[in-house]
RNA sequence: CGGACUGUAGUAUAACGGUAGUAUACGUGCUUUGGGAGCACGUGGCCUGGGUUCAACUCCCAGCAGUCCGACCA
């Protein structure tokens, strides 16, 4: 991609409307634009970003045995009143020209069961795991920190159905590896971390929680072994002993980045959703949900990898592997090798100062910067995103980095 | 939803009860090219409604919008 072509610019000053590091370098980089509170655009550079998470997110998914599907966002009040849950604060709801009435979809439990009873009738039919990438709305009373609190965001969402709660205990855990796995790939370390069940559950629910400053939750976590609690159902405090360990325990802010849910036959009750068992017994389906946002993960990643000059995107999610700056002519060869050789590259071929590329790379965050310039002779200088020594390489060594 | 603060050009900011200034971005021209280059010219602005006043961007009230704190948080 040829910079020069590219839709957004990036900007010098932070926006004033925004004080969450992720908002202000993704807006400044031309990630992102805000619509309103909590209401976001992913523009090119963002949305390529939004495609890479998407992409790891789909693969976890598919490998433990999940089908990729696609729910409205649409859903009508009938599903809501089904479960109770028409007039949650939360929901955004309205009549349409013609009287009908609608929730915005904030959760899929409702729709996908109700789908379920279509096509599960036989314990031959289960286990089945189905998950959707969607936009979600939820009336937050106050959305804040960019892309962490949101009223409109992205969700991967993921449904399963089970015979009984030994089998949703199985598939319970395979999600839980999956989601270790994402955040591994993204470079987000996160603490598993018991959970209360909220509306769903009296059994503890599980999160990622990803300690950070900027996080509305509070995790307490052991200091020597992998025990993690949120606060609101921690019995253990600071100065306390690890319960599993003895060890020292501190208290952190963390963000919530992954939840698993045991959701039992809450909703497959009222959608009466039911299958046979191998006695001719009609019982109720088992179900779990599972959730994890990529519009918040990038919030998170940019929370995570960032310095005074901007973003340091890890390279499984940066929206170019190279970005390529022109200071002569002599780029334009290396820009066409590198896009017939399958890189992904974003060259800075902008009539503008060097000094202005050098930092406009830094904020955009693109993990390998190449230079051409009269400096570097048949050569190219390569340096990682933020570390202080650069290389000169030649071409073909460009090429396979 | 309660509290605090804030709304001035695309963006970021300044001043002022009496013709709104700067930076940046943008356009044109010339000169520049290793850390946000220079000169010249140009385009572009006071959230909305009401009140006070001879006069309101400025003061007052309301609304709307945004940020932060709290409450809330599948």
């Amino acid at each position: 991609m040829r910079q020069s072509e590219l839709f957004t610019k990036t900007s010098k000053t932070s926006p004033k409307d925004e004080e969450a590091v992720n908002a202000k370098l993704l807006i400044r980089g031309g990630f992102i634009r805000k619509m309103s509170a909590g209401v976001y655009s992913y523009l090119p550079l963002g949305f390529r970003v939004l495609e890479k998470i998407n992409k790891i997110i789909r693969e976890e998914m598919n490998a433990i045995g999940s089908q990729e599907m696609l729910m409205p966002a649409l859903v009508a009040k009938e599903y809501w009143e089904k479960s109770h849950r028409w007039h949650t604060d939360i929901a955004y709801e309205f009549k349409s020209p013609f009287g009908e009435e609608f929730g915005l979809g904030w959760t899929h439990e409702e729709v996908i069961s109700a789908i379920a009873t279509g096509f599960i009738s036989s314990y031959k039919d289960l286990p089945l795991a189905v998950y959707q990438i969607q936009t979600k709305f939820r009336a937050e009373p106050r959305a804040k920190s960019g892309l962490l609190r949101c009223r409109e965001f992205l969700m991967k969402d993921l449904y399963s159905f089970h015979t009984d709660k030994e089998d949703l205990d199985r598939f319970y855990k395979k999600v839980i590896n999956a989601y270790a796995k994402i955040l591994k790939r993204l470079s987000i370390k996160a603490n598993l971390t018991e959970a209360s069940g909220g509306s769903f559950t009296k059994d503890f629910t599980h999160e990622f929680q990803v300690l950070s400053p900027v996080g509305e939750d509070t995790v307490i976590y052991c200091t020597a072994c992998d025990f993690s609690q949120n606060k609101e159902i921690a019995l253990v405090r600071r100065g306390y002993r690890c319960p599993k360990c003895d060890s020292e325990v501190k208290e952190s802010p963390g963000i919530e980045a992954a939840n698993v849910f045991r959701l039992g036959v809450r909703y497959s009750e009222p959608f009466d959703l039911k299958f046979t068992d191998k006695n001719g017994e009609k019982k109720l389906v088992v179900m779990g949900s599972y959730g994890i946002g990529p519009t918040r993960l990038m919030g998170i990643l940019v929370e995570l990898y960032n310095d005074a000059k901007g973003i340091q995107w890890p390279e499984a999610v940066a929206p170019y592997k190279i970005h390529l700056l022109a200071i002569n002519k002599k780029a334009d060869k290396v820009y066409e090798r590198l896009k017939k050789a399958g890189v992904e590259v974003l060259y800075d071929d902008r009539e503008v100062s060097a000094g202005e590329k050098f930092a406009d790379s830094d904020l955009i965050g693109i993990p390998w910067r190449a230079v051409v310039s009269e400096k570097t002779g048949e050569k190219i200088e390569l340096k990682k995103r933020g570390a202080v020594k650069s290389r000169l390489v030649s071409l073909d060594q460009l090429l396979k980095l």
